[in-house]
DNA sequence: GACCAGGCACATC
DNA sequence: GATGTGCATGGT
């Protein structure tokens, strides 16, 4: 099995090439497009971003200041816009509440610490809080999400009914805990997955209609 | 017009 | 503990 991983790793890296994830200025851009993207494509997150961007509130301080209403309108090309703004104001106040919105202390915590503390954030499950603590504060969680299940199942790395901590373990315990080969595996995934999509390829067995 | 997209919480059985 | 449902916009 380790063989396989890390064979199927290399494939990918030799086809792809890097993917240069996350495409985030700052570690605090990074948490907050984790939130965005909770089931909805990334170039609505960006419309989103960009429209905090444009008016220089793309910050802990001026987020946690800004009323839960304004936030919503301003995030509502990236869809569930209500609850996003929830959900993005519940995270700013746990920041505000345990670090003073400071990235750098909460980064000097230990990561199964900091998982913990952000599952209990009130709309962050398990893939937005490893997002964080991976693509934002560089811990070494691997990032399970709908494509990597797939092609995995698809594969039979996984049984088709697995669930989100049986397919990280799968990582973790057979590749060495490096937050570089972690970040660059799942883009990689992420990659195939959107590269064998069902409009370009109408057979593929990794997308949603097939599968 | 239908279907999908880098989830999550909550209700119900 | 499994299964169903609401949340919503924008691209194909």
């Amino acid at each position: 099995m380790k063989v396989d991983l890390i064979s199927l790793y290399e494939k990918l890296y030799k086809n792809f090439g890097p993917q240069h994830w996350w495409p985030g200025e700052s570690a605090f851009e990074v948490m907050v497009g984790a939130i965005l993207t909770q089931n909805t494509n990334w170039q609505n997150v960006e419309k989103a971003i960009n429209n905090l961007k444009k008016r220089k509130l793309l910050s802990f301080k001026k987020m946690h200041s800004l009323p839960e209403g304004r936030l919503a309108v301003l995030i509502r090309p990236a869809g569930y816009y209500n609850i996003k703004a929830k959900r993005l104001k519940n995270f700013l106040r746990y920041l505000a509440k345990n670090y003073s919105g400071d990235l750098a202390k909460m980064r000097q915590k230990d990561w199964n610490i900091l998982r913990q503390e952000l599952l209990s954030v009130n709309g962050i499950g398990p893939e937005t809080a490893d997002s964080i603590l991976l693509y934002g504060l560089h811990k070494p969680v691997f990032v399970i999400d709908a494509y990597t299940k797939r092609i995995l199942s698809r594969h039979k790395f996984i049984n088709r009914r697995a669930d989100y901590y049986q397919t990280q373990d799968l990582f973790m315990q057979n590749l060495k805990k490096d937050v570089k080969l972690f970040n660059e595996y799942h883009a990689l995934l992420v990659k195939l997955a959107k590269d064998f999509c069902w409009k370009s390829k109408p057979r593929c067995q990794v997308c949603p209609a097939n599968s």
